[in-house]
DNA sequence: GTCTATATTGAGATAGAC
DNA sequence: GTCTATCTCAATATAGAC
């Protein structure tokens, strides 16, 4: 898996790929035609290369999904131990804070890792490399749950919607950031957390229109 | 296409399929492994039938996703022609009030038409008959990105925040639900769309929490 | 690190009997 | 409406040379 590479080592002259840079050819295609649909085939087009040629970076197809499922998982799961840990800026404040942290670093790091991420919230379990992953991302999506009862119980957050339901519904308005988000588009991830703690927070209505 | 049988056709003593109990546990098994990752033989499994039996009722496979996709899109189409009849009780009414009936609308339709709806939502238009149903999927979300501008002129929604990134947002926190919603469960589809409609409008904060 | 084969499996779909 | 048998093609993956 490690490879003892120089930097120097990523683009050179001709193709010469690393893992690396078929890693993100590889995602990049499985996010356009879906993981089943994406065959070794057009992937070798993509890069240029044989299929065989393929096989020298990765020994399976599912071993690419594999390193970009766990990177994806990597980074989310940092940040819940970044909210969670008692020496952070965070550290052990109000519930209701450490929720937004989390918020916040979730929307980052689903922008950061775009494409990784695109691609872990698409994954049904067909696989054991799949199961192995959605087992991961369902202990990210119960953390989060219980941050969400923790800021209920402490009067931050109303509690006549069932907590299961907000931190779903929740997670399903900064999930959906993948199906639109483009780097390099006219808004950047700082203004794209900001709405979506002040619409999950504070709602789409104006003070007037309210009854 | 159009099957001239009586109700009682529906399940009769042997296997005996119809179109529609084929398309059912097609789309099951195609929201469970995916549309692509689901063979003609697992299909033909699962009815207790051969593969070949299939094309009796459908031509080719994509013919099913075809038929499902239309189901899902229909239903939506529907929601929003009945919010725009000026004849219908909702008429001319403020744009923020046909918006919260078109919103409310569509969570019902997607628990009305769970399998169909997640289906729609996971197409990514590798081919003609996935394409011509995302073309649909845009019309629609481009009226509900519409009718959000009409609310915000009218004061009744923030101003501050992109109309194009609330619509996604709200479309977001609503399609989710087909990620874990499931009928017969401990929420029903009314309280569920008081519960968008409330974090979306008002928001989780509560009001001694607001700065 | 890449190539040209090729092995092997499983896919969607068809023919034609019952 | 369903079956068995089969066609055809494309998929993942391997062997072994350069």
């Amino acid at each position: 898996m490690s490879e003892t590479t120089d930097a120097s080592d990523v683009k050179r002259g001709r193709p010469g790929y690393d893992q690396r840079a078929v890693l993100d050819v590889a995602v990049a295609a499985f996010n356009e035609y879906g993981y089943d649909a994406t065959s070794m085939g057009v992937l070798a087009e993509r890069l240029g290369l044989s299929k065989s040629a393929i096989y020298h970076h990765f020994a399976a197809k599912e071993d690419i999904l594999d390193l970009a499922l766990d990177e994806a998982l990597t980074a989310l799961e940092n940040v819940l131990a970044s909210a969670a840990a008692p020496d952070s800026d965070s550290g052990a404040g109000r519930a209701s804070d450490r929720l937004a942290i989390v918020l916040r670093g979730a929307v980052n790091v689903l922008v950061d890792k775009l494409p990784a991420v695109t691609l872990l919230l698409r994954v049904r379990g067909n696989t054991d490399v799949e199961r192995r992953a959605l087992a991961r991302r369902r202990a990210f999506d119960r953390a989060v749950a219980a941050l969400v009862v923790e800021a209920r119980d402490e009067g931050s957050l109303r509690s006549d919607i069932d907590p299961g339901i907000v931190s779903r519904l929740l997670f399903g308005m900064i999930n959906s950031i993948v199906e639109w988000y483009r780097p390099g588009g006219p808004v950047d991830a700082a203004t794209l957390a900001d709405d979506v703690l002040a619409v999950a927070l504070d709602g789409l209505r104006t003070t007037a229109a309210r009854r």
